[in-house]
DNA sequence: TTGTACGCGTTATCAG
DNA sequence: CTGATAACGCGTACAA
């Protein structure tokens, strides 16, 4: 069943019956219902390939994950975004693709997405993270080809939305620092990612402002590695007192060395978080943190790239998402209101015991 | 640029270029030669749209994502079979099509799989989960569109790729009856679920034949709810000495409970999990539990699909893949080798008894 | 082994 | 407002 027959049986030409279905307005009344009915009655589909190739336009975009996101595959954080993209592609009535590079061959990404371009297969693609090497981005500049990327480029001028990585760090910091600490620590991502570049940033100009020595560690958003990181950090000589860590599940990590080493949280120790992308978790917990609108994210990237692919011409677009300082008990009590409401038990929003339960 | 203008610079004909696309042997060497020295020089690939019209396959298929599954989308066991899926896709040279339900409207994911499915924007379709209810799959039945589940199938004939849930929860049931326990509970999934339903069996099933008192109340995969739940049961009347958690997630809403209620695992209390897609975290809590191969899951899905899409007269193929009991402490100390590493403090590897090879 | 010619199902242009 | 008709780029019988 195609055009043709529906036009057939509308008693209408084919390109009466494509019109109506592409709401084009000049249809008479009569023959936009009498086609309607027949498509209706017939549950009939245009055929996507034969659009597309007519219309240049596939209505499909790719959301590529480069490989180091498949560790934080892993991590809350990215199918939120991903479910976000979804939410932006039902908006717009787009389909989604899922690009991932391969861990093994780091080639074989640039010859997909290659083939998606030149092949037409897609309108345009949301890079899921920006990275600090844009080679990767710059084939898609030089093609021309519609792409936003979910965290601010540094080196090239292009569309994005991102949180601001480095205030937010700061501001974590600060409040981290706000307890009498001696000594700072990070808990870092990979230095691959904009994002972790700007936390470390923001972390490390609040800490000098604080007038507090800090170090740097990377522990790749791993839970694992920042438990080992903090317990080496915490049993060695001239241990910090306090420690952000760059995700939440990395201040977990931290928490569980705390545990295990003895050290009270916060009175010896004050630990602070980022995403609150569970925060039934991280409230459990009593991790105070920086909330991310992880979702709405991926839906604005779904959206810009809307935009860009409807008007490659407009000029770049840069969107900021805020963020939300999220205090809670990791990183000292803060005042009487809520050390009564701790002692009085009763049902704690955003505020939980030093019962630190870990995950 | 398409194969017209490929054919004129290599001087052969269009059909010979396809040929070469599309690896036909009747090509001479020469003229193979030739035509990939212009397609490499130009970087030239073929549309995408075209081709699929003209062969009436796009090498595409889809995802689909229950409703339900929205809120697994943060349980760690989604993310990793979207990797397997993609693995499959990568191995298959397919790509790979995202499609979730709306949370809010639930015919219009029907309404979307119809228009994929009549538009032949696929192949056909993987279903992340099986569902209780197979009204939807009905419409893939009776379109003869290829689709596989993950999960078995209950009401209808079709390829599916599962793990032994029913036989897998009796095993650890009864592990985690092996102490002494007088009275057994479990934190189940929605039972809209099929895998819900069939854990449920195994438990029940272990529980009678231990001719032990069992309960099983729903936790919807929550590790808040299981947390609620947990602590209602174990500070009411008559608590259970033993909680069988249908994932490792609700598992640690269960240990959160326990401590809460200062009740001593696993000397008071057994708890037993099921996934451990994170062994890094289950193995820090202790927790025995089943380990289910998530990742393979996806990809023999989508080998499944795509054989399927092959020979769609192929008769319905149906895959086991095997779990493994993993033992832990959550349960009980149980033999001196095992108390003693962990008195010493050692790592410790995993202990992992009936291994459970179906397939 | 190679080339010709037609068909895949739409959209878009243009004349009416 | 409507209807021919020409692209769109490729696969594939069929003929050579």
């Amino acid at each position: 069943m195609n055009l043709e027959d529906i036009a057939k049986l509308a008693g209408v030409s084919r390109s009466t019956v494509s019109r109506v279905i592409n709401n084009d307005p000049r249809v008479s009344d009569r023959a936009r219902i009498r086609v309607q009915a027949v498509i209706a009655e017939h549950n009939f589909h245009p055929n996507a390939a034969a659009r597309s190739l007519a219309s240049r336009r596939t209505r499909v975009i790719g959301l590529v994950i480069p490989a180091i996101a498949s560790k934080i595959f892993s991590d809350p954080w990215f199918p939120i975004v991903i479910q976000g993209c979804m939410d932006g592609c039902q908006e717009q009535d787009l389909s989604l693709m899922l690009l991932m590079e391969s861990e093994t061959d780091p080639h074989a990404a640039n010859r997909l997405i290659e083939r998606m371009l030149r092949g037409r297969q897609l309108d345009g693609v949301v890079l899921a993270t920006s990275l600090a090497d844009t080679t990767g981005t710059r084939l898609l500049q030089e093609s021309d080809f519609p792409f936003v990327v979910i965290g601010r480029t540094t080196t090239i001028d292009a569309t994005w939305v991102d949180i601001d990585n480095r205030h937010a760090a700061y501001l974590a910091t600060q409040h981290l620092l706000s307890h009498n600490r001696r000594k700072a620590a990070m808990l870092a991502g990979p230095a691959t990612l904009v994002s972790s570049l700007d936390r470390i940033d923001g972390f490390r100009a609040a800490a000098s402002d604080a007038g507090i020595p800090a170090t740097v560690h990377d522990a790749d958003y791993d839970q694992r590695r920042a438990h080992d990181i903090a317990v080496s950090l915490l049993s060695g000589p001239d241990a910090p007192d306090a420690i952000f860590a760059a995700s939440d599940t990395m201040a977990v990590g931290v928490i569980q060395a705390a545990r295990r080493l003895g050290i009270e949280i916060p009175r010896s120790l004050g630990v602070m978080g980022f995403d609150d992308i569970r925060p039934d978790r991280t409230a459990a917990l009593g991790i105070s943190n920086i909330r991310q609108p992880a979702r709405e994210e991926g839906r604005r990237a779904v959206d810009l790239l809307h935009a860009r692919i409807a008007d490659p011409a407009h000029p770049h677009q840069q969107v900021w998402l805020p963020t939300e300082l999220i205090v809670r008990t990791s990183c000292g009590y803060h005042n009487n209101t809520e050390a009564e409401r701790l002692d009085a038990g009763v049902e704690r929003k955003e505020v939980a015991i030093g019962n630190l339960d870990v995950d």
